[in-house]
DNA sequence: ATCCTTCTGTAACCATTGTTACTGCACAGG
DNA sequence: CCTGTGCAGTAACAATGGTTACAGAAGGAT
């Protein structure tokens, strides 16, 4: 744990910091496909990421899903620290994209770190930072932009954030992350095979040229 | 200046802080319609909210715009204080939705305050938490609710905030609002009039019952 | 009063997205 | 090998929202 630890976060916490989430924190490794937070949940920890890409969802009343961002390495989920201030109930689904690796901080630590180190203040704020402006990103793709471009933007940032050029993924997940049917994701794949920018298989698909 | 903090902040800030913010704050009173913030603005300051009603907006390259939130007495800015740990450019433009009264401070003392002042701390996690659920719900209506229900809930909360059942706004400055046409919020008003939940006027419309 | 600008009402039409329904294909498991 | 299940392709249609165009009403300015 400690090296995974100094790897990702050495650089920019102090050593005595390292050596508290060490002494409190517990290591935990998730297979893809893994639920860590459920919408309404109590969340008594706070999640560091090591390595893995988890993905964050919205859900409404229905049942309707929408991604709203991936969180990478050295990322963690301010969402999580927004629901450790309030009445600490989970507004969202967090899903391990990828097998992932991370630290759980009991969320206790938070307030006592922020007085203590000024490392951990720069962390916790540049992370809300980050998280409202992927918010913000997020909102301008569904408000400004059609479902075309919004499928392109994601294949992209799947790709990114897997590195991988093979989106393993059906129509119908797709559909599921854009908030939108299997049709029109369908419908839409296939304009843009026939435009020669991705090839399409069963249960995946090549990106070729975006 | 200092009774107007006393009032607002007086309950959540320490005594030493109240000094301190009158010490390097600037009172700022602005009319209805007066531009805050302007996207890509670098931000000098941070607004703390005394009386009256601000509105944050998104816009993209087109020049389209987007309703995000009202800020009211006793809230802040989160996007600033986002924008000030990072390259300290705007997302949003901030206009004045009412006569509005504000205190600036340096973004210098932001840093400086959050690790002297737990209050402090407090406030500005609390401003991030509160201005990410509102954002979370700004997305919902966008992603899950169709344009009839945006509209109402567009008008109920104006109404809320300006405490006034006449919504003083032409049909295209709600368009625009909810980065709609005109055409299409006069055919949803007049349906809405019809059901006999609001009655409209020129310039201005009634609430009756929503 | 007359003119001009702005706001509203409305119709006709279009584009995008979502829905329903049915097809065939791939593949895993017996 | 057959069969069941899930995935993908496609057509026809519906619904929502956006666009264009035009007419008339309100209200201010001269």
């Amino acid at each position: 744990m400690i090296q995974n630890l100094t790897e990702e976060y050495g650089n920019i916490f102090e050593p005595e910091l390292i050596n508290e989430i060490v002494q409190v924190g517990t290591f935990k490794e998730v297979p893809e496909g893994y639920k860590l937070i459920e919408i309404g949940d109590y969340l008594r920890g706070m999640p560091l990421l090591i390595s893995g890409v988890i993905k964050i969802l919205r859900e409404d009343e229905d049942g309707d899903e929408l991604l709203l961002y991936y969180l990478e390495k050295g990322d963690t989920c301010s969402m999580t620290m927004a629901c450790c201030m309030g009445d600490a109930k989970s507004e969202i689904r967090a899903v391990a994209e990828t097998d992932a690796k991370l630290i759980m901080v009991p969320i206790q630590k938070m307030e006592e770190w922020t007085a203590k180190y000024k490392s951990w203040r720069n962390f916790v704020f540049n992370s809300y930072h980050v998280r409202l402006n992927e918010l913000l990103s997020t909102l301008d793709s569904i408000a400004f932009q059609k479902m075309d471009e919004r499928l392109i933007g994601y294949l992209k940032e799947k790709a990114r954030v897997t590195k991988d050029d093979i989106i393993h993924s059906t129509h119908q997940d797709i559909a599921y992350d854009l908030h939108s049917s299997r049709v029109v994701i369908s419908r839409l794949l296939k304009k843009l095979e026939e435009m020669g920018k991705i090839k399409l298989h069963r249960n995946y698909l090549e990106i070729l040229a975006l």
